[in-house]
This record gives structure tokens, sequence and C-alpha cells, in this order.
DNA sequence: GAAACAGTTTATGTATACATTACTCCGTGA
DNA sequence: TCACGGAGTAATGTATACATAAACTGTTTC
């Protein structure tokens, strides 16, 4: 369910579908591990796809960042470490920096606005609900996204919208969601990061560009810390297993 | 022979790479027009694979963002901006200015801060080659793809030069590099970009991250307005064809 | 006992046949 | 003349059969 928030209009035919679902569970479970070879024939008889379809699947998963093509034919699960993890919060908010720059210059249109702003009140009041339960916590990674994608949109820019896209697709560009909601000192960061929400937002309607690039990349740098802290804190491992990257975006 | 530059270990099946160029030349030709629909019965005919590696080629051309795919299925040529083509110039501007302020903060070795200064040396004598003949320009975009290249890889971060990779292999990346050679202006304009360069490597090698990354988003700007100016004057198109934009990489 | 070679098995690369869907064209009716 | 509908065609989606290459295992030899 969390992973379909962020596939939701993924093209492809029906076949292929099933069989990229197939090997995220198999991913999931821990049925193939990091390293491990993915055999076509495996996905075959678990999606019940056949095989023109698995290969298109392979292919997909192989462009999005979660498998690894061997070079003498098939491709392998991959594994992630910590900073590669960190490379890829700081590329994102590099690019979403330059979505915010943009949106800033270009004069985002007052119903995007208006979006955004009210997307940014519906996540103060689930701010809020967290500090109480931890149940919110998957609205927040629904909102903090949809916020995100409202940037990536509002910098009218079909080139980086797509390129944001790719970069979000990595499996590993935030994986702390799950973790994020743990612990106080996590719930309390969430406090920091809607300000920078709010501080970003300002900026974009205010028309200052450089402003809102470099709060955006300051607004990442807090992912890289909470997720280097929880890294360090052993609540994520060096070599994260693949299963627990499907997870997607927060703060 | 130009493509083949840019798309040396490109990863694949014979037969898939067979279809790939056998598109790549019809988008050359002109035989596919932008909009048009990418008929899997005319590569097979064409390249004289069978539609399994065709199929493949051209999900891999839709993801290079070659290819448009269509909601009912299949694949149409695209055609592109000026503002398209603007945008993806200061994206790459801002990845590679990523790059470079990796290389610089995470101390790029001297083995590579060596063949960087060489191909710079390289790049001297090919500009100023230049100001006589305008020959030499196949080699000179070589060897400002192989200092561009070299640059992401002393980043050392796969997640960054991935990136990098699929930034550039949009088509439009940098499609002037054949326009730039014809005036004087232009050719102006590529001491410059050695300029640039040379700055970019210097802030490199004295650790200054922040420098670095300025200076290489500054560089890109100049290849913006380089091309603004081609389109202005109606060297470039409005909607450029396909056909031209298979080049790649310049300033 | 270890290493190398050969045979077998299993995997992917490739080709093609079949099914299904979408688009087009022609005809009929209003 | 225009609009609606149906049939035909041509496209992609899917499945499977075949070819080839790689990996593994077993045996043999040094």
């Amino acid at each position: 369910m969390a992973a379909a928030a962020g596939t939701e209009e993924r093209g492809g035919s029906p076949q292929t579908i099933r069989a990229q679902l197939a090997v995220r569970e198999m991913l999931m479970a821990g049925e193939i591990r990091p390293g491990e070879r993915v055999s076509e024939l495996a996905i075959v008889e678990r999606s019940g796809a056949s095989r023109t379809p698995v290969r298109a699947a392979l292919m997909a998963l192989a462009d999005e960042g979660l498998l690894d093509p061997i070079p003498t034919g098939g491709y392998a699960a991959r594994s992630f470490s910590v900073r590669e993890v960190l490379d890829a919060i700081e590329l994102r908010g590099t690019l979403e920096g330059l979505a915010a720059r943009f949106a800033a210059e270009r004069g985002a249109s007052a119903a995007r606005l208006a979006d955004m702003r009210a997307t940014l009140t519906q996540l103060d009041a689930v701010v809020d609900a967290l500090q109480c339960n931890g149940d919110a916590f998957e609205d927040y990674v629904a909102l903090n996204g949809r916020f995100h994608a409202q940037i990536a949109a509002a910098a009218d820019s079909a080139v980086l919208e797509r390129q944001i896209e790719r970069a979000q697709s990595l499996p590993f560009a935030s994986p702390n969601a799950f973790v994020a909601a743990q612990s106080a000192q996590k719930r309390q960061s969430l406090l920091f990061a809607q300000e920078h929400h709010r501080c970003v937002f300002d900026a974009i309607s205010q028309r200052q560009g450089t402003r809102a690039e470099s709060l955006m990349r300051e607004h990442s740098r807090l992912a890289a810390q909470s997720f280097a802290l929880s890294a360090r804190s052993g609540e994520a491992l060096a070599h994260v297993p693949g299963a627990a990257l499907i997870r997607l975006t927060a703060i």
C-alpha cells in the first residue's frame, strides 16, 4: 500500500505490472537476498505472467535502480550502503532545490500556491497528531510526498519533473520513513521539517528563487542528518537489505 | 560515430543494440518525424532483429527520453522545444555542479587530478586548432565530454554518476555541438568555456567545494546562453527535429 | 588430494505464433 | 452533408518454442 502511493500511475502492460509487483514482494519478503540472482523463471512461476512481460518488468526495475544488470546476462538484487543513501538524499535535495528555484522565478500560479498552502495546513494537523500517537504516520508520508510533488510540478518543467521522479524512484531516496516515527527525537525533526516546508513555500510565493533553492537543499540536509543518525544508532544497517527500502519518502 | 562516443559501453544484447541503432538512424535520417508513431514492425524490417529485442530497444529509448510512450500502447518520436533544451542544460549543470562539489570535498585522488589536467591540456590544443579550421571539432566534443565525465567520476558517487549519465543521455542535453563551430562568435565562447574548465579544476584541486559547484553551474549557463542565441538567430528551430539531437555534448 | 576437463543442466537471448485491442475506413441512415 | 455504427485491418500484448552460452558437477588424471 505504501508502495502503491508512489507508483500510482505507473505505465505498462497489465502482466508487466503484475510481474513488477511480484518482484517487489519477493524483495520485501526477503525471498531474494541482496546480491542474489533474480531468476526469470522464478518470477514467471510467482507472478503467473510469461517470460516476455517478466523480462520487461526486470528491465524496468533495473532501470529504476532496484536491480543490477549482470554482465553475462540477467539481473541481481542490489544492496545499498549508508553512504549511497546519503548521496541519494542529497541528490534529491539538489534537484528539488532547482525545482523550487524554477517555481519561484517562473512564478507559480495562484491555484498551485493555494494547493500547496492547503497541503501545508493538512501537514500541520498530522504533525500535531503525531505528537500523541504514531498511527498517523502513513498520512504524514503521503502528504509530505504530495508537497514535494507539488513543488516539482510548480517548476513547470517536464524535463526536471521527470528527473526528480527518477531520483525519487531510487528505493533508498529516503528510507527513513518507517524509522522516523519511532523516537521522540525523530518526531521533533518532523517539526523542523514542517518549518522548512513553510519557509520554502514563502520563498516561492515571494519569487525569491535563490533563497527557495538554498532552503530546499538545507531541508534535504536535515533528512540526511536524520538518516545518518539512524544509521549510527543501529536503526539502519550498514548494508540495508532491499526489503526495507521499498518504503517511500519522508521529511 | 559521434553517437558512439557517448555510448561506448552501452549494455544490452547484440540484437537489442542493433535495433537501437536502427531507430537512431531512422530518426537522424528523418524517416520518423517528431510526434509520429514508431512502428515495431518497421524497426524489425530495418534492423533485421525480431520483435522481442526491438521491443527492448524501444523501451530503453523511451526511458532515455528519445521516445514518448503512447497511453494506448507503443511509442512516438519526441520533439523538443527550445525551453526544454534550456531546462535540460541547466539540469545537467546543476548535477555536474554537485559532482564538482563532491569531487572537491571528498578529495579527488592525485591520479584523477592528473588525468583531468591532461585532458585540459589536450583541450587547449584543440581549441587553438579550432581558431584556424573547424575540422577538429569532433575532437573537441570528445575531449570536452571526457572532461565532464572525469568530474562525474571524481565525485566518487555511483548514485550521482548514474544520474548524470541519464541527464546526459537526454538527447537535447547540449545539442549545440554541431552549430557551435560555425561562427567566430561561437569559437570565442569555446575559449570562455575552456577558461571555465580550468577554474573548476582549480577549485576542485584546492578542495573548494562551494566554489567548484557555483563555477560549474555558471559554466552551464554559458552553454545555455550559447544555445539560446543560436535558437534566436534561427540556427536552431523552435521545435528541433529529433534528427539533429542525437549529437552529444559540447561546452 | 587437488586441479582440470568434459558432460550435463539451466539460464538467458532470440524468434515466431497467437490473442486482443485500438484505429480506420466504408457504408448507411437521418 | 454530417454523424453514427460496424466491420476489417493493423497494431501491440502475450505466450511459448528453440538456440546458445554459461555455470555446475562429476570424473579422471597428475
